[in-house]
DNA sequence: AGCCTCTTGCG
DNA sequence: GCAAGAGGC
């Protein structure tokens, strides 16, 4: 029998529905490397998560999966010349962030006389493919979207343990995996059981109830497709085939629009991650204040609904995309603080914490991003929780020392209950503040 | 994927 | 008084 292969999978965990990756996995021992820079800032939700998905790639692989920590330019050498494999193949990122550590991890396996080849996207659909009539990637969304569905995607490959052969390869080093502590099921199979029970389910009235974030009304797939446990080609083939209302299904549709869209600005503008796609930015003049960024993450801010959503992102990882927009305003609007700062919390404990996603919705929350929310464009925690959470459920399952104030009243608790913070800044001040110091910057 | 203020039309 | 729409930030 031949020598297997090592499949190093990077940030992506499975397979998913490439056919490249899946003739990759019948021929290979699978390697993820744990980078303890990573792991040592993340919370417990996002760790649980990872370790869980690990725990389900090792399955599917038969078991063949090494786990090691460290600095990939020295593991995947180690591994490698201890399995003693032949071609050395890794799941390609979408985008160029990880290029540096990438050229480090090719050099030293040429020094073994190894090669390592890129082995397909388990990411996403269309990052670098979608152009504009004169060759340029987009910088709007709209436009982007019109292009992005005219192309037309393939459809994902067929996939089934069936069609897999495994090698029957001696793993010599593996790393003992943590054992799983389920905060939510990982893996290929509670993906595809979520993504049928979102069709059956929530999709009808997606369009309407996605916005809401008391109501179980998105799909909740972004740790999934985050981990390339499912890929947005299966999605799409799915929901065109689903029945169900036309404007439900667009909308849906659009929102895997967004994320091919920031991983395609992403893959072009790599500096984008951390910096400010609106140069004028560079020039802001953010606050930084230790104390109001520490009661933002804590959820003690004062305004129910910012405290709730930070509250929920400690406690599962997970935060509604209506509450990520509110916090996030309440972040760079109202304290004034670097987008960056709140990004970087986000990402440590996201389970579906994606650089592209990340980054770039921050960017357009604070105004300073490809497509972004004109700088003015300033949310109301007050109103966007009365509009957004009427019945007042969200805050109350979040924060339990507003358990008593029923409805609206949970919005603006007056009298506040012992335990619950005043706010810690005036909102239609320190809106005006935004915009003041926004005019310092704009038009120059 | 906002908010605020002002105007207008209705009564 | 109030709802609905326009326009500016």
């Amino acid at each position: 029998m031949s020598r297997p292969d090592l499949c190093w999978f990077r940030r992506d965990l499975r397979l998913a529905d490439q056919p490249m990756l899946l003739e990759v996995a019948k021929e290979a021992v699978g390697l993820f490397v744990l980078d303890p820079r990573l792991t040592r800032g993340s919370g417990q939700a996002r760790l649980d998560y990872l370790f869980s998905a690990l725990a389900a790639l090792d399955e599917t692989l038969g078991g063949r999966l090494v786990v090691a920590e460290g600095d990939p330019a020295r593991v995947v050498p180690d591994v490698a010349r201890e399995l003693n494999v032949g071609a050395v193949r890794c799941t390609e990122d979408f985008a160029p962030y990880g290029r540096a550590r990438d050229a480090a991890v090719a050099a030293a396996l040429k020094a073994q006389g190894r090669e390592l080849r890129p082995a397909g996207s388990p990411y996403a659909i269309s990052p670098g493919r979608v152009r504009n009539g004169s060759g340029n990637p987009y910088r709007v969304f709209t436009p982007f979207r019109r292009a992005w569905s005219a192309h037309g995607w393939p459809r994902p490959a067929q996939t089934g343990a069936d069609s897999t052969r495994w090698l029957a390869a001696e793993v010599s080093c593996q790393t003992e995996l943590p054992s799983p502590r389920l905060v939510r099921e990982a893996g290929e199979q509670a993906a595809a059981a979520r993504w049928t029970a979102f069709l059956e389910g929530a999709l009808a009235g997606y369009a309407q109830n996605r916005d809401f974030p008391a109501v179980d009304g998105t799909s909740r797939l972004s740790a999934h497709l985050k981990f390339g446990a499912l890929h947005p080609r299966t999605l799409l083939r799915d929901i065109a085939a689903a029945d169900a209302d036309d404007t439900d299904k667009d909308v849906f549709v659009t929102e895997l629009a967004w994320r091919d869209f920031y991983a395609d600005v992403l893959s072009h503008h790599p500096r984008t991650a951390w910096h400010n796609v609106d140069r004028r930015f560079d020039r802001f003049a953010w606050s930084d204040s230790q104390e109001h960024f520490a009661a933002w993450q804590r959820g003690e801010t004062g305004y129910p609904i910012v405290d709730a959503g930070m509250r929920q992102l400690a406690a599962e990882g997970w935060m509604h995309n209506r509450v990520r927009m509110i916090t996030a305003s309440f972040l760079t609007k109202d304290l004034h603080l670097p987008w960056q700062w709140g990004a970087r919390h986000f990402i440590r404990l996201l389970v579906d914490g994606d650089l592209a996603s990340n980054s770039h919705g921050w960017q357009w929350t604070a105004g300073t991003g490809t497509d972004a929310a004109p700088y003015f464009r300033v949310f109301n925690p007050t109103a966007q929780g009365k509009k957004f959470d009427p019945g007042g459920e969200y805050i109350q399952r979040w924060v339990p020392q507003l358990r008593d104030m029923p409805g609206p009243k949970a919005h603006e608790p007056n009298p506040r209950p012992a335990g619950y913070p005043p706010p810690i800044v005036d909102h239609a001040q320190e809106r005006a503040e935004a915009l003041l110091r926004y005019e310092a910057v704009k038009g120059r």
